[in-house]
Parts: structure tokens; C-alpha cells; sequence
RNA sequence: GCGCGGAUAGCUCAGCGGUAGAGCAGUUGGCUUUUAACCAAUUGGUCCUGGGUUCGAAUCCCAGUCCGCGUACCA
């Protein structure tokens, strides 16, 4: 008996003797525990949206609870999207049937019913089954019906059971998939392409960040896992492409965090002709028109577990506009005048931790990282960062110490960089070896090459859709908005 | 990697040196419009693992595992 799972403790043992002889029960009455395809006329939570008495009709769902009465039985049928209440007696559907039910039925088992619709005494809209048909016989208990989930460990190796018994979770993750198709859908009314360039790179450029390694067997060769798409999005410039977004996963083979799984979903978009200051113009509109189809304005509330609002995001717009450097010198008006040395002192009298190995710029980054960055929670665009930050963004024409770009800071995270891109392949390939001394980013000569064909100027933009769907559902971990978030193996 | 916290029945949790508990789920009985159905009875435990302290450890100490939070790493 349950010799399956030896790890199983004599109880839950027992709970899964008890659905196996169910299992074999059901058999034996020649019933197929694993049923097939099933027709049906609505979806529960359809049947519920759309009720009235006294249709025929025909359901398909999990049951999620289960009332016996005796000689009649009520259930809730449910799938994803809503549940609808079953009513089976045993003069309707016979002894047999009845018994079946009764006896070896459980909460967890997905069962199709046929039968009218009816309005129960206390007014629940239900129907009366005249035919009962077995789809799947479940063989572990679930959570449980009340509480749900509340291990967070169960929650994300077992999402499935986090899924079945929290209303919450099924929510967000359905608004995930709604969100993410109105992205597409809003990029392409403006022209743009969605298209799909390689995961598996054999130089991992981009970004600067450490890759996943891999390795091709016919080709004898090492491949990363990409850590960002944009070398190929602007080969595509190249290619004369002049609107192109690419919505895919990243890799990043870097530590884990409340914000930072190993592979995140990023969408980067491309634009030819344009500049950093039209792309913050894109996402500033894009996001206020994901913020008021899903979450119902641009005041968004973010609540904790007893439903106190926490902090409410202000994105009306215009949004914020500041640059590096007066965003600094607000912190210190005399920052940009010390010395590296003195700006490392300032730094711990700040409370910025930083280590000996900084370079200067990393110092202020870091302070504009913990001071600005992190608690900056209503829309903040930051212009004009320093060059040596972002070796693919074209240089400022009046401070070329600087580049043309901005960061978009909202929920104390960076959320989107939007850059007028470098097209200059001879500068390109200077700022690209020297970011590679530092190793920090791999050349890329065939990126290179292909620059060298004309790249039109565009304004390029990146969108981590994670965190923006943390910033608009109010997720204060990554993991709740990605169905499988990376674990540690048991 | 480092620091702090957590792990008790299938699930949600209480117990915090003195005989392992509750609710739900399960099992048995009753009940033909209930809904966190109800009523009665009942099964179920490697108290995360391994050491130690103690007459006695779920409880105190040490180490480990996994999870969470912070920190480090991080375009």
C-alpha cells in the first residue's frame, strides 16, 4: 500500500490508502477513475455570470466542497475562472449513481454533471444533476478548503496547490497573462514587429551581467543563455526593421532576491529615428494605460496580508523629470565637486556602504542607488547618467561625460531604461573594450560588424515586466507574480 | 557568501522544560434545498535532521537542511 512514497508518515498514509481503494472501488463498478473529453455548454464561472433557471445544461469542474445530506448531496463544481453549485439526490440520479457520490467521490475529483438549473432556497444558483460522469480521480488530499496555502514553500514548489485553494493567486496570474497581451497588443497598434531572437548566444552581450553557460554537442562549442536581447534587436535595426519588440526572458545568473529571479520576462522595444526622450513619452503612456485597464486608475493602492493599505503609487502624469546630477546634488549640493576620496567618505557619513575596489563612478551609483533610487516610489525619471554606466547609449552632445537616456524609478525600482542609441560603430567598439578590460561586458564583433553598415538612430527602451506587474498588483516579492520562481533543489 | 527569523497531523495553527493539542480534511453513524452545512463518535505525529545539556527536551544549547527577511553580488 502507498509503497509509491516511502517518505509518507503512517497518517497521510493512510489518506492515501483511503483514495486508492476509492480508486479501486470505482473500477470496480466499471467506472473509469480517468475519464476523457467531456462536452460541456458553460464553464462554472460563466454558468454562475450568466445563470438563470431551468437551462439545460452540462459543467466541468474540480470539486472544491462537498455538503452530504443524507439521501441528496450538494458540491461546488470549479475551475479557474469561478465555481457553480451541484445538487445531485439519489431519486434523480438512482442508487447507484447515489452511492458512488457518496462513497467514492472526494473534494479535489474534476467531475462533469448534466442536468436543469435551479435556485436553491437561499438563493444559490445551482444545478440539479440527472448524470454524473467521473474525469478525474484525485489521489492526495488538498489544502486545506478555508486557509488555503500559506507556506510559502508549498506555494511555490507546488503552485498548482497554491492555485487550487487561493483565490488571490489564481487572480494575479490570469491579470499576468492580460497584461502581458495588452503589451503586445499596444505595440503593435503603433507599428511595431514582435520577433524572437536567440536565447542561446555565443557572446552574451547586452548588459553586464554574469550568463548561464551551456554547451552545443554538434557544434562542439559553449553557448549562454542571454542575458538580453538588444545586440540582435539593433542587428534587426540594421536590417532595416524600424519598429521591432521582442517580450521574452532573460537569464541572469546572479543572486535571488525579493526582486531578482534567475530568469525574468523583459520586453525591449526598438524605434528608429527616435530619441530617449520619446521612449520616456512610450512607457510613461503605455504604463498609465496598463495602470488604468488593470488597476483601475493611476492611484494605486498597495495593501498588506490584513488588506491595510501600505502605500498608495501616485502616476499621474506629467511623471518627474531630474537628472543624475542634480538629483545627487540635492543629497549633497557639494557632491559633484569633491574629490574621489572625499566622495567616498561622504558616502559613509551617508550611511552608503560601499568597498575599496569602487570605481568613482560606482561610489555615486551607489548612493544614488540607496538614497534616491530605493526610496523613490511615484514615477521618476532619471536623465542623463553617467557614461561609463551605459557604454550602448549615444553621448549627451553638450556634456559628452554623460549619456542620453533615462531610468525609470517607480516602487523604489528600477522599472525601465530608455536610451537614444549609439549607432557609431568606430565608438561603439572604444566604449565596448573598455568596458571589457573591466570584464564586465563581452565584445561583440559581429554586433560590431554590423553596425558598420548603418544602424539608424533610434530610441531603444527595456521593461522589466515582473516588477511592473509587482508596481501594479501591489506584489511585494517576485515569486507571487511568476508561476515557478526558481528554488533551491530539496 | 554573511546576519536575523521560521519549520509541530494531509492543510491552517496553538503549545515554548513535566503524559503532543485544536479547526478543517479523512473514517463511521444520522440527515432530500445546504453552503466555512449541521449533529454525534473517531483515526491520524520522525514536533525538519543529527548531536548535546537535563531525572526529564517539541520546548534550552551546537551543527546541518530547506524556507522567509535583510545584506552582499547585480547596466
Amino acid at each position: 500500500m502507498t509503497d509509491s512514497d516511502p517518505s509518507a508518515s503512517e497518517s497521510e498514509s493512510q489518506l492515501l490508502a483511503v483514495r486508492r481503494a476509492k480508486l479501486e472501488a470505482l473500477r470496480q463498478r466499471g467506472i473509469d477513475p480517468f475519464g476523457g473529453a467531456f462536452a460541456t455548454t458553460h464553464d462554472p464561472g460563466q454558468l454562475r455570470a450568466d445563470f438563470a433557471d431551468g437551462l439545460q445544461v452540462s459543467v466541468a469542474g474540480r470539486i472544491t466542497a462537498r455538503r452530504i445530506m443524507g439521501k441528496a448531496a450538494f458540491f461546488d463544481l470549479s475551475t479557474l475562472t469561478g465555481r457553480i453549485q451541484g445538487y445531485v439526490n439519489k431519486k434523480a440520479v438512482g442508487d447507484e449513481a447515489f452511492e458512488m457520490f457518496r462513497d467514492q467521490i472526494d473534494i479535489g475529483d474534476w467531475l462533469g454533471i448534466r442536468g436543469e438549473t435551479f435556485t436553491t432556497q437561499v438563493g444559490e444558483p445551482s444545478v440539479k444533476a440527472d448524470e454524473l460522469t467521473l474525469l478525474s480521480k484525485s489521489l492526495r488530499p488538498l489544502p486545506d478548503k478555508w486557509h488555503g496555502v500559506a507556506d510559502p514553500e508549498i506555494k511555490y514548489r507546488q503552485r498548482y496547490l497554491d492555485l487550487i485553494s487561493n483565490q488571490r493567486s489564481r487572480e494575479l496570474f490570469i491579470l499576468r497573462s492580460r497584461i502581458l497581451s495588452a503589451i503586445r497588443v499596444w505595440f503593435e497598434q503603433r507599428g511595431f514587429l514582435e520577433v524572437e531572437t536567440p536565447m542561446m548566444q555565443d557572446v552574451p552581450g547586452g548588459a553586464a551581467a554574469r550568463p548561464f553557460e551551456t554547451w552545443h554537442n554538434a557544434l562542439d562549442m559553449p553557448l549562454f543563455l542571454r542575458i538580453a536581447p538588444e545586440l540582435f534587436l539593433k542587428r534587426l535595426l540594421v536590417g532595416g526593421y524600424t519598429k521591432v519588440f521582442e517580450l521574452n526572458r532573460n537569464f541572469r545568473n546572479e543572486g535571488i532576491s525579493r526582486r531578482h529571479n534567475p530568469e525574468f520576462t523583459m520586453l525591449e522595444a526598438y524605434w528608429a529615428f527616435a530619441d530617449f526622450g520619446q521612449m520616456a513619452g512610450l512607457v510613461e503612456e503605455l504604463v498609465c494605460h496598463l495602470a488604468e485597464t488593470f488597476a483601475g486608475g493611476l492611484k494605486i493602492e498597495h495593501k498588506d496580508e490584513e488588506g491595510n493599505v501600505r502605500r498608495t503609487l501616485d502616476l499621474s502624469r506629467p511623471w518627474r523629470r531630474a537628472s543624475y546630477r542634480e538629483l545627487l546634488a540635492g543629497i549633497d549640493p557639494q557632491w559633484w565637486d569633491y574629490s574621489p576620496g572625499e566622495r567616498v567618505q561622504r558616502a559613509r557619513e551617508l550611511g552608503v556602504e560601499t568597498s575599496p575596489q569602487m570605481e568613482d563612478y560606482e561610489v555615486t551609483q551607489q548612493v544614488f542607488e540607496k538614497l534616491i533610487e530605493e526610496k523613490t516610489f511615484d514615477p521618476l525619471f532619471v536623465t542623463h547618467v553617467p557614461k561609463e554606466l551605459i557604454p550602448l547609449a549615444r553621448l549627451n552632445p553638450d556634456d559628452p561625460d554623460v549619456v542620453d537616456v533615462y531610468e525609470l524609478v517607480i516602487n523604489g525600482q528600477e522599472i525601465s531604461p530608455g536610451y537614444s542609441e549609439l549607432n557609431d560603430p568606430d565608438l561603439q567598439r572604444r566604449r565596448l573594450e573598455h568596458q571589457a578590460g573591466e570584464e564586465t561586458q563581452a565584445s561583440d564583433e559581429d554586433f560590431l560588424t554590423a553596425l558598420e553598415y548603418g544602424m539608424p538612430p533610434a530610441g531603444g527602451i527595456g521593461i522589466g515586466i515582473d516588477r511592473l506587474i509587482m508596481l501594479l498588483t501591489g506584489a511585494e516579492n517576485i515569486r507571487d507574480v511568476v508561476l515557478f520562481p526558481q528554488l533551491k533543489k530539496r
